[in-house]
RNA sequence: GGCGCGUUCGUCUAGCGGCCUAGGACGGCAGGUUCUCAUCCUGCAAAUCGCGGGUUCAAAUCCCGCACGCGUCACCA
């Protein structure tokens, strides 16, 4: 049985995209499997916390489309899949590594450690502890025991080396001596992300752990802890993350990271997660566009890409609008009221959509298109004042159009326009301002029909 | 700085020793369709496959070195 999972924190104040591509993977790899794919919040930084993220990163993940088999939503038989409310048992691993003497107490102050790496940076030398309390560890425990003195847990990591076969890297092989003893359980009883990471990953029985390649240098650590603790060790998976156009890692100063400010721009869910999907692997056939179910029964662990790609929101900016058009007019309706808001008639959005369609890529891209639909225009992006004459023409000639369709409206506008011996294009460009209020628009024609026999004449006569 | 990972058109990528005069997509440019814009269609430009050595009859593909980029070295994840 295949079982993976994601484990955000909840010190931003959404999921970041980054995490939307590796969440993809992990979804696609355990559905692909007839496995399960689990969320888990490692809220274990209690001064990085952000208020409301976890609730915001549990439904952004909701309205993305990945549904999870186990969280802190749904549960699920490892329950709790919140990191705070299982101190207990990182507790008792800790405890139990220091008794095998896998572990040891610390008591070092943070100010010594500080000054400790002072000095061994002044030295270029690697920052690493001294393992001063482990040489006294007879003391400390005495001193912990009976004292209660505020103390850590350390791993203490074994001379040799650590080679693991990483999915997407190969053979990756790492010397001990570069790890530190790293904090497992801190002073406040929370666990570090390593000791939280290990234990819950072996006792929710995950079976493959895709993350970023920011993971990469600490895993070994995780694997000292597997095998400290005598358990089977997971498959890895290290893919690359994603970058600025500067090659830097994706942040905030330099693109939108947050999956909810594509969403709130009008990105389709599943746009989103077709791109994501491209950032890093691509469709065997060469496709472009598929759907999460083609992703998962294609998706293979194996053709994740080692590079890390540029984040180009050009390109999913394309691909949504691909999304638009390909969307039942119906469809795309509900979408659009559910980002324009209910004070918007349906019934004029309706008429609307296929003008629409093929000029828009994104939802927000909707009310500036069709605004001129809802109410009269203000501002004229041409000046018609010296035009008064022509309009007074094509007013007394569209009088006449008994069927108001946008062909019967052409057809009478033609009459006009080629009586008046005006170039076509200007012509009709002086009726789109009129009627718009704007140079560029939705078909013309089109456009009056919609807005009926009444209001267009109206617009064209307040000229 | 130590350690690790990476390097094919501007960007996403295909490529797994001969099928490569390196293919596709986005973007760009030019043209067609059109009352605007967009869609759609046609075409063009765009990578000395990071650099330098090898191995081989043959290398983007294998090996070595270098450069550059990124990641990581916390009681953060």
């Amino acid at each position: 049985m295949i079982r993976t999972r994601i484990a955000p924190s909840p010190t931003g104040k959404d999921v970041h995209v980054g995490s939307i591509a590796t969440a993809l993977m992990n979804y696609a790899w355990a559905k692909k499997n007839k496995g399960q794919f689990i969320i888990r919040i490692e809220d274990t930084d209690q001064s990085r916390l952000v208020p409301g993220g976890e609730k915001k990163m549990l439904e952004t993940l909701e309205r993305i489309g990945l549904k999870a088999d186990e969280s802190p939503l749904v549960g699920g038989p490892h329950a709790p899949y919140r990191q705070s409310e299982r101190l207990e048992i990182y507790k008792k691993y800790a405890e139990e590594l220091v008794a095998k003497g896998k572990a040891y107490y610390c008591t070092c102050t943070p100010d010594r450690l500080t000054k400790m790496r002072e000095e061994q940076q002044s030295k270029k030398q690697i920052p690493k502890y001294d393992r001063q309390c482990f040489k006294n560890q007879v003391e400390i425990v005495k001193q912990v025991k009976e004292n209660n003195v505020r103390h850590v847990v350390r791993l203490l990591i074994p001379e040799g080396k650590v080679t693991f076969n990483d999915l997407v890297r190969g053979e990756v092989t790492i010397e001990n001596q570069n790890l530190d003893d790293q904090v497992l359980l801190k002073s406040d009883g929370f666990p570090t992300y390593h000791l939280g990471v290990v234990v819950d990953d072996h006792l929710m029985e995950i079976t493959h752990i895709i993350r970023g390649e920011e993971w990469l240098p600490s895993t070994p650590k995780h694997i000292i802890l597997y095998k400290a603790f005598g358990w089977e060790l997971p498959t890895y998976a290290h893919n690359s993350l994603l970058r600025n156009p500067d090659k830097s890692k994706l942040s905030k100063r330099k693109n939108p990271v947050w999956t909810s400010e594509y969403l709130e721009k009008g990105i389709f869910p599943e746009a989103l997660l077709n791109y994501l999907a491209l950032m890093g692997w691509s469709h065997p056939d060469g496709k472009e566009i598929f759907d999460l179910d083609e992703y998962v029964a294609v998706f293979d662990v194996k053709n994740i890409q080692k590079t890390a790609p540029v984040f180009d929101p050009v390109k999913l900016d394309w691909m949504n609008g691909e999304y638009i058009r390909q969307m039942d007019d119906k469809k795309l309706k509900i979408r659009i009221m559910d980002y324009i808001g209910a004070s918007y008639p349906e019934d004029l959005v309706m008429k609307t959509v296929p003008l629409i369609k093929e000029r828009i890529k994104r939802l927000s891209d909707y009310l500036p298109l069709t605004e001129f639909i809802f109410k009269s225009p203000t501002i004229y992006e041409v000046d018609l004042k010296e035009k008064k004459e022509l309009f007074e023409k094509i007013v007394s000639k569209l009088e006449t159009v008994s069927v108001w369709t946008a062909d019967k409206i052409g057809e009478a506008m033609m009459v006009v326009c080629e009586e008046s011996k005006t170039k076509r294009g200007e012509f009709f460009m002086n009726v789109r301002v009129a009627i718009t209020g704007k140079k560029i628009s939705p078909p013309l024609n089109d456009s009056m029909e919609i807005l009926g026999k009444d209001e267009s004449l109206k617009r064209l006569k307040s000229i």
